[in-house]
DNA sequence: TGTACATCAGTGAACGCGCGTTCACTGATGTAC
DNA sequence: TGTACATCAGTGAACGCGCGTTCACTGATGTAC
């Protein structure tokens, strides 16, 4: 062999890895795929040896950047009591180092606008990659029904991301700020109002 | 006179209609100069008589959009009793219509994430609209203190928004249906929380 | 009423540029003998 | 140990195309006299 075993599969990791930080801070149509290569250090000659067009690297770097999100969250609350889970991820996702930090982010906010505009194939991972963030935020809820706590976990998803492409938006750092706080807020709120159910189911 | 009066202003204005319509639906940069201008029925030449530049038109469609929300929302709730107007503008916009209507629809999920990455002007001229909008849904909000149905009018914003996102960027129906049916019942549950603390606050 | 000229919104060819994609080539290192 | 050849990840020139922007021009209609 002239390159080390598994070399070229190497290189297409790398590719994708650093696609998925470029096209996170960039925008899904921010970055040429002569831009693309040269942040994995390489030249653009080669890259229909790793992928068929762009735009199958950009669906490929899409679903990693959402399966790191994922680990990120676990290993985030590893270890925590259950019943402050959910909470560490909501403060860890609105909070203005995730706003500040577009490239390692959620590809939520980064990357849904994109989305909504390709592919039927690219929405359909998409699709699968959301429902496994569902479900993951859904186990940080253990004390609720499984339906509930999918609602639950979704409606949050949709929160958080909103939050973030909004404070992302807006000119004002101070406006930036009270965004996040209010999205802060509001999941903290939704956790009271589910012990006000439960209190008013029991009465 | 070889034109009516005020017809190079009507031309702009018609440019911006539609360009804000075109916009919101296929991205901040899904559309030539060329395509703006074929949507009012004009070629691409005289584009320059009328703007500065193409962002300069992208930034004027994107307000004129977010002041047509903000038209549309007061409209739906003129003469509803107050405690009904809030849950209405919530139903209008998480509903599969407005889902599947992205050129007429909310800017926030069509556009917001382009906004993020666009110049500081236009990122200026996005918060002062979006201002706008968090005082429009507040008022929707009477029974609460000013700053409390401001901070409930941004983080609700920020559901809707994400929801419309996601439901439009995920492949499949149910699961699309879904994130609208979440964030509906979230939004709801908000109001619940609010009366919780109200009754927690009267103990 | 008729003719020459002024006005200006709108036209369309042309510009330089960067894009996604293709392809003949390079060069480092493995194998054959 | 030395030489010829095979392999293949990576290179970089070239392609056709659409982009944002510029500019000399058109043509319908107003005004001057």
């Amino acid at each position: 062999m002239r390159y080390l075993k598994g070399h070229g599969r190497q290189t297409r990791n790398r590719i994708v890895e650093e696609a998925s930080y470029g096209l996170r801070q960039h925008g899904a149509d921010g970055m040429s795929v002569v831009d693309l290569m040269k942040l994995a250090g390489l030249t653009h000659g080669g890259f229909y040896a790793h992928f068929e067009s762009r735009e199958a690297l950009v669906v490929e770097a899409f679903a990693l950047a959402m399966d790191r999100t994922i680990v990120h969250w676990s290993d985030r609350v590893k270890g925590m009591p259950p019943e402050q889970r959910f909470e560490a991820v909501v403060k860890g996702y609105l909070s203005s180092f995730h706003r500040d930090n577009r490239a390692r982010g959620c590809a939520l906010p980064a990357l849904g606008g994109d989305i909504a505009r390709s592919s039927p194939k690219a929405r359909r991972t998409f699709g699968r990659k959301f429902g496994e963030m569902i479900d993951m935020i859904a186990r940080l809820l253990p004390d609720m029904p499984p339906e509930e706590a999918r609602q639950t976990a979704t409606s949050a998803l949709a929160t958080m991301m909103g939050a973030i492409v909004l404070a992302r938006a807006v000119g004002d750092k101070g406006m930036s700020d009270d965004i996040l706080a209010a999205g802060q807020q509001a999941l903290r709120r939704r956790a009271v109002a589910m012990n006000c159910d439960h209190k008013e189911k029991s009465i």
